[in-house]
DNA sequence: ACATGATGCGTATGTTATACGCTAATAAGC
DNA sequence: GCTTATTAGCGTATAACATACGCATCATGT
């Protein structure tokens, strides 16, 4: 599978000239199973419905995809697209800062994304051009490709650790600390109890302290950063 | 489900005392989904494969647990386990450290479980007290709560960032990167081509570059404490 | 006109999870 | 010890799913 999923999304995209012309193509029919993923969630999203909508045959769709597997890699690129552009004279921190808000602005805008992404997966060409534009606001910085690359990492990682409970908890209510209800749940989890007794995590501000975990590590990697331009060490 | 869910993860495990007593339990089933996960990856995790390694009828197993959904719930918590003691004499910024490479060593040894973890769902008790945990380590200092949810949390998505690549490469060789070996490639993705050009990423030090990533992320939060313990401001 | 080659898709197959109802096995009440 | 209530084990049936195969269809190039 890794094979196919790799031809299809690197692949060329050429179209034979020869033969019955596509009605179909691979296009409309990721376009069609992220709406329907969009709109209802994953587990909506099988090779029957997308040929409902499409008023196509099931087995149509498997003249343009490989699998469901394959077409499921082809979703994450689609969604994603291509990244917005970085404020790089504004420097490296501003520029991270807005990479990291359009990441967080994609799991948001497709909720479905976030469990797929942490899957092992080929990678396609949209999301290598998020990694290149991640690195790019440190291109004039002072760090090696491994720390370069770590950096986006710990980034990209933050972002997908702060925006999971804010996917998670959006229909209701806290779905965590339910325990906090009983006096054994209070005392096997005193410090977890003590958010609640302070008030924390009943005002729905994700937004705000998204920016604030955030700021965090990019202190931490200004750090770093300001140490490794001093000619000394 | 979520109800069904919290119930099995949260609800009392008394046993009852009337009737034919069980063969099976819960602990049991759940116990062989991990061994086979662990093993052969989660996607062989079947009622019937479970059922069969547990030498009884598929339906049998309905009668421990809700379903397959649920059971995965449990999966988690299960395989996560307790938390290890942190030594919190030490300092938060040591103990905090602790507790990274502590998740970092799970998602290692159950590959199945990162996809899963950031899927919406119940939250059990063993990963409440991972939380608890985790909390604990900021118990002495000047932080909210908001504050010290976000800083476990920025802990916790960077772990879970700088592992995930370490998951996927596993296998064989860089699965990403292949785009460099072609002029088109390198010309769109020059950032990323830079990396593979000075000799990052083809070194296989995960550990050593998760340690760089981490102390980036402490060092960012050292410097909030550090601030909010001056009486100024 | 005709061969070529690709597309659209109905049918069939194998794999899932799981609802339902029957049977078996035990403990509590008499 | 016998009955009855209560629970566990599980065979069968069902519905949803991905997808292999083969055939009919419809353009293009000769």
């Amino acid at each position: 599978m890794g094979q196919d999923a790799y031809r299809m999304l690197w692949g060329p995209g050429e179209r034979p000239t020869r033969g019955r012309p596509a009605t179909l193509s691979r296009g409309r029919i990721v376009a069609e199973a992220v709406a329907i993923a969009d709109a209802e969630g994953l587990e909506k999203v099988s090779m029957k419905r997308i040929a409902e909508q499409l008023g196509s045959g099931v087995m149509s769709l498997y003249r343009h995809v490989p699998g469901k597997d394959e077409l499921i890699a082809l979703m994450i690129d689609t969604a994603i697209g291509t990244p917005p552009q970085l404020p790089i004279e504004d420097g490296w921190r501003t520029a991270l800062a807005e990479w990291a808000r359009a990441t967080r602005d994609f799991f948001v805008a497709h909720r479905w994304a976030l469990p797929l992404a942490t899957l092992s997966r080929v990678i396609g060409p949209n999301e290598t051009l998020w990694l290149d534009r991640g690195l790019s606001a440190l291109a004039g910085e002072p760090l090696s490709g491994e720390e370069r690359m770590f950096t986006v990492m710990a980034v990209n990682g933050y972002v997908r650790g702060a925006v999971q409970p804010e996917l998670n908890g959006a229909d209701d209510s806290p779905e965590w600390f339910r325990f906090a209800a009983d006096p054994a749940g209070r005392e096997r989890f005193p410090n977890a109890t003590a958010l609640l007794a302070d008030g924390s995590l009943s005002a729905r501000t994700p937004q705000r302290y998204f920016e604030f975990g955030l700021e965090r590590v990019l202190d931490g990697l200004e750090r770093y950063i300001e140490e490794q331009r001093k000619p000394d060490a």
